[in-house]
DNA sequence: GAGGGCCATCTTGCATACAGCGTGTGCGGG
DNA sequence: CCCGCACACGCTGTATGCAAGATGGCCCTC
């Protein structure tokens, strides 16, 4: 969003928070009440209400009708749905790509990535799932730019500051499970089509296989939903308010 | 985007200020001076600074790399990719929709709009058209939330927050052109089909109608810049950028 | 004993003062 | 005449004081 380094008191102010929030130090509901932050933060109440505002916009925090704000609880379904969306949105940047052409340049980029990332599906050591998540955030965030469209960027931008949005937030909890490699391997796939369809000029393809590509999440979802241990590991799992229809194992 | 009524400072800074860029007070580029702008809306620099960052996070405002905040300039390819993404949205919304299954009650609700909608396509006062464009923003409004999606609707008004976005910006100014009157018929057929083919949840039919229908407004938009005299009259004209590439009527 | 009203306290929204920094201008030197 | 440096102005970022409103508790009354 805001994308200033973080010389600003605003900015140290707007980090923290956010780190805090997702990493369970509030409960969803939970009043942010100015005057604790500012002894918590060390910033004085302007800029921290200037991040505070800011994280209502990423959509971490809720106003009260009264004024104030309060940490946002997800449910499911809001995962469900922004996962969805970011696959409508990744979907389309793809096939803007397409459409509008990819210059070799940056289809030869996209290539280099997936090279790369093709021993490391079949490694099962910590570091090379790292790597791997690290190759696949360059990947995606090479094909947004690819969509010369700075509003669909943005856009997108909004959807992945959500909890659980993110193309990787999932991968590294689940990736010791050998069942779940197999997501690895058809994720890679996929990638591999996404820079055909667009070399191509495929669009239509470059679109669906985008959103099947962005459902590979909720599978991983589902998988991490599965091993209660695996889910509290995750960034803002604390703002999962748990339906009743868990299932069991 | 904030939906807190008028109450305070900073959303009346806000909506003044909305209002005065898009009516062409500021030109593009020009840089928003937090002292001046005291002056003129008279409120205080804190909650102007507010309303600054809103209308930045909106994009209407863009941030300095030494701070402060200017005008920013739309290009046609902006406002066409805007209006492609807001059809993609949209085409999800109505999807999402037919998925989830409408009520008896909100499909009632669009066709009675539709009914209502009818006979004004065929009528060329300025009342009717001020009729249709209420009624089509009614109709919108209906389908978006029909998706059941917070995150979709909140993702679909940041778009439709950008000048020459939301689906009627320019009809009324062309309304008076017979020629462009056919677009009423076409898009109110449109909507007659969203309707159908959410009710017989036709998901992926309801999607693609969608996305030719926000089309539409490219159409609109074309129209409209061939006439040199009505962009003017549209709210935000003044943000865009004319490239030499004007086609002569 | 319960409910309602009043008061105190806490919290937010707003205004303003201050400091640091970038920028623009003017003057002097080459 | 042009370029560079320095000073001064203006601007933003930050801190803090103040007031209005909401909320919670306590006491009084029924």
């Amino acid at each position: 969003m805001v994308n200033q380094a973080n010389r600003t008191q605003m900015m140290r102010a707007l980090l923290a928070l956010r780190e805090q929030i997702l990493s369970g130090e509030f409960k969803p509901g939970e009043r942010m009440s100015e005057l604790p932050l500012v002894e918590r933060l060390g910033v004085s109440r302007t800029p921290l209400r200037l991040a505070l505002a800011s994280l209502e916009h990423e959509g971490l925090l809720q106003v009260l009708p009264t004024g104030g704000y309060v940490v946002r609880e997800f449910t499911l379904t809001d995962i469900r749905q922004a996962i969805e969306l970011r696959g409508v949105l990744e979907g389309t940047a793809c096939r803007f790509a397409a459409e509008h052409g990819a210059t070799r340049r940056d289809l030869r980029a996209l290539r280099e990535i997936n090279d790369a990332v093709e021993p490391l599906v079949h490694r099962a050591d910590y570091e090379s799932f790292e790597r791997y998540v690290a190759l696949n955030a360059t990947f995606h965030d090479r094909l947004i730019k690819m969509a010369h469209s700075p509003l669909l960027e943005r856009t997108l931008a909004t959807v992945l500051a959500l909890p659980f949005a993110t193309p990787s937030a999932l991968v590294l909890q689940h990736a010791q499970l050998p069942e779940s490699r197999e997501i690895l391997i058809v994720a890679h796939r996929q990638h591999l089509w996404l820079v055909e369809a667009i070399a191509a000029r495929e669009g239509s393809r470059a679109d669906n296989v985008a959103r099947e590509h962005a459902r590979l999440s909720l599978t991983n979802l589902e998988i991490v939903l599965g091993r209660r241990g695996l889910l509290e590991q995750v960034p803002g799992a604390s703002l999962l308010a748990i339906e009743t229809e868990l299932e069991p194992v």
